[in-house]
DNA sequence: CTGAAAGCGCTTACAG
DNA sequence: CTGAAAGCGCTTACAG
C-alpha cells in the first residue's frame, strides 16, 4: 500500500513533456512558456493520477522562500488560563496563514537548557519568511530576526525597544463603555483591580479606566484602586477581600483581566455576596465571561481579528506591498463591551 | 545590518578544508572520515564566527528526512474551553519535540473550503517524518498517512477504525477514587452527568462510574443518570435543574467533564444551593478545577505525560526502535483524583 | 586524514 | 511552444 513518492520527472514521462513544462503548468509564473490546453490537461491529469505532492524542501531550496512563518508562543504559564489567549491566536493564525498558502511552524520560547537548539536557530534553519511573536518575553529574542531583515509582527504586548510591526488592542473604547454602563446603572463607587506593571498594556487599562471615570465626573478614590504585580487569581481574591472591608465598600468592581475576576468571584462567593444583586463585576478579556456564573459583563478583545491582521501584515511585508515598502505598520484593534448578567443597579443608595 | 546567509562553502574556505569535512565535523556520522582536533576546532570556530545556520530545506532534501512532525489540532470549537486541552498538549508536544531535535508544524483540520490545500497535502509536501493527531475528527484524515507508511500517533480520542499507535487516558483509577471519596464522605445518592456518546472515551467514563458504584455496593438509579449528546455547558445546566427537582435529589454530582461542571455550578448558583455544604460536586478533566469557586475536586488527566509519551512514541517509530519494529503501541496513562473544596459530607441523612 | 563529484527535487533562464 | 542544463545547500559514497 505504501505509495512511492512521486516527482516531477515521473509526471513529465507520463505526460510526455519535459520537467520544465510540468513545473510551469503546476505553478504558472514563467515568462516565455506557453502551453496548449491539451498539454496542460495531460500534465494535470498525470499529476493527479500519480498523486503528486510537491516537495517543499526542494521548492524552498530552489526558490529561496520557504512559505513558512514562525510563530513564537508566549511562555508556558503555571495556570493555563493565560495561555488560552495564546491558543486562540495560534489557531486563528494557523488557519489564516493556511488560507493564504503559508504554513506555521510553532516554537516554544527557549528554556535556556542544555544543548537544545535555540528558537532563533530553529526558525533560521527553516528559513522562515517571517516571524510572529505572541507576547515576546524579551527583546533579545526578537532582535536577531530584525537584524537579518526578516519581517516580524509582535502581538498584544510588544517589546517596544525593537522596531517591528505590531498588532495590539486599543482598550479605550471597551473600558469607557464599561464605565459608562456602570454609571448609567447608578454606580459611583467603582473599584479597579489590576496589574500595576509598567508595560503600556498594563498601564493603558488603568489609565483608560481613570479617564473614563473623569469623563463621567467621578472621583478616583485611592482606596478603590488595587494595583498588584501580576495577572493572578490570588491577587484578585485578596484585593476583593480588602475592598469588602472598607467602611464604604464599592458597589462595582472592574477587574482588568479574567484571571483577576476569578479571584474576585471566589472572594464574593466565600463572603456570600451575590453578583449582581449585592455588587456588580465587570471583567476584561472575555475569555471566561460566558462560562462563569453569573455570566460576566466583560470588555472583549477581538482575537480573531488580531490573528487575521497579523497574518495579513506579515504576508504583506513578505511579499512586499509595493505601496509603502519596508515601513513597519501598527494596527490597533478596538475592544468592545459585552453585557451579560454580572452588572445591575446598585442596591445601596450611593 | 542584514547579514548574508552563510553556507558550508564559506565555512570550508575560512577553515581551509573541503565542504565534506565541514559537514562531517558539524554533524558527525560519516564512516571513514577522521579529523584532527585542530581541524575540528577550525571548522567549528569558522561556523560560529560566520554565524552559520544549516539550511533545513537542503538537509531535508538530501537526507530524505525532514525532522518535522505534523501536529493536527482538534477542530475549533465554539467554546474555547474544549480547546484548552488541545493547547496544553500542543505546547508540551512542541517543547518535547524540540528537545529531541524535531520541530512541529501545526495544521488546523481542513475546512472543506475552496482552493485551500488540504491538511494532508500540506503535511505531505513538507515530508513530515510523522504525524500526531489530537482527537481526529474522521478516519479519512488519518488514513492517507498510514497508507504512505508515515508513523502516526493518535491522542486521547483515536479513530479506532485505523490502526495506529495511540496515547489515551485510563479513566478507571481516577473515577474509582472519586467515587470512593464520595462514599467515604457518606454519600449514597450520587448522580452522573455526562456525554452518552458511543466513542469509548465517552462510554468508559460512565462505565467506570457504574462499576465504581457497584464496587461500593451502591445501586444505580436511572433518575440519577443524565446522559446527553455532547460536552456542553447547557446540558450540564439543564440536567442539574432536573436532578434538583427530584423528590429525592442526589447529595453529590459527578460531572464527566469540566464543561458539564460549569453548567452544574451555574444551576446550583441560580438555585442558591451551596457547594459543598448542600451538595458535593466532582468534575472530570481538571482544566478549570483550580480556578473556580469553590475549587473543584476533580479527576485529573496527565496532559504533560500524554504529550511526552506521544513524542517518545512517534520518534521511536520514526527512528526505529530496533527491538519491536513496525508494531503499533498503545499507551494508557492513569488518571488520578485531586481533592479540593467542592466535596464534603452530605448534610441530609441519606 | 582530504578533495572532487554526484545527486536529493525542484525552478528558471536560455537556446532552439 | 519544448528540451537540456544549471544550480539552490547540503551529505555521502568513493577515490586518493
Amino acid at each position: 500500500m505504501k505509495s512511492r513518492i512521486v516527482t516531477t520527472k515521473e509526471i513529465a514521462i507520463r505526460a510526455g513533456v519535459s520537467r520544465g513544462v510540468v513545473s510551469f503548468v503546476l505553478n504558472g509564473s514563467n515568462g516565455n512558456i506557453r502551453v496548449s490546453e491539451d498539454t496542460r490537461r495531460r500534465v494535470i491529469d498525470a499529476a493527479n493520477e500519480l498523486g503528486y505532492t510537491p516537495n517543499q524542501a526542494a521548492q524552498s531550496l530552489r526558490r529561496g522562500t520557504s512559505k513558512m512563518i514562525g510563530y513564537v508562543k508566549r511562555e508556558i504559564q503555571k495556570t493555563w488560563l493565560e495561555q488560552t489567549v495564546s491558543h486562540l491566536l495560534s489557531t486563528y493564525v494557523t488557519t489564516n496563514a493556511q488560507k493564504r498558502g503559508y504554513n506555521i511552524i510553532e516554537v516554544s520560547p527557549e528554556s535556556q537548557t542544555s544543548n537544545q537548539q535555540s528558537l532563533t536557530q530553529i526558525l533560521m534553519s527553516h528559513r522562515v519568511d517571517g516571524v510572529i511573536f505572541d507576547w515576546p518575553i524579551s527583546h533579545t529574542v526578537v532582535e536577531p530576526f530584525v537584524n537579518n531583515g526578516i519581517p516580524i509582527v509582535q502581538l498584544l504586548r510588544p517589546q517596544y525597544t525593537v522596531a517591528t510591526s505590531t498588532v495590539i488592542v486599543d482598550a479605550s473604547k471597551g473600558i469607557s463603555d464599561a464605565v459608562a454602563h456602570l454609571v448609567h446603572l447608578g454606580h459611583t463607587r467603582i473599584a479597579y483591580i489590576g496589574h500595576g506593571g509598567n508595560h503600556p498594556v498594563d498601564k493603558s487599562r488603568f489609565e483608560n479606566f481613570v479617564n473614563s471615570l473623569k469623563n463621567n465626573c467621578l472621583n478616583i478614590y485611592n482606596e478603590y484602586v488595587k494595583l498588584g504585580s501580576s495577572y493572578s487569581l490570588t491577587e484578585g481574591y485578596e484585593f476583593t477581600l480588602d475592598l469588602l472591608k472598607l467602611k464604604n465598600p464599592p458597589t462595582a468592581i472592574f477587574t482588568s483581566s479574567d484571571i483577576h475576576a476569578l479571584g474576585t468571584l471566589r472572594a464574593l462567593y466565600h463572603e456570600h455576596i451575590n453578583v449582581p444583586n449585592d455588587i456588580s463585576v465587570i471583567s476584561y478579556d472575555d475569555m471566561l465571561g460566558n462560562l462563569l456564573y453569573p455570566p460576566l459583563t466583560s470588555v472583549s478583545q477581538p482575537f480573531e481579528e488580531i490573528a487575521e491582521s497579523a497574518v495579513e501584515l506579515i504576508i504583506g511585508e513578505i511579499e512586499g506591498d509595493g505601496s509603502n515598502p519596508q515601513h513597519n505598520r501598527h494596527i490597533f484593534l478596538p475592544t468592545y463591551l459585552t453585557v451579560r448578567e454580572s452588572t445591575a443597579m446598585p442596591n445601596v443608595p450611593s
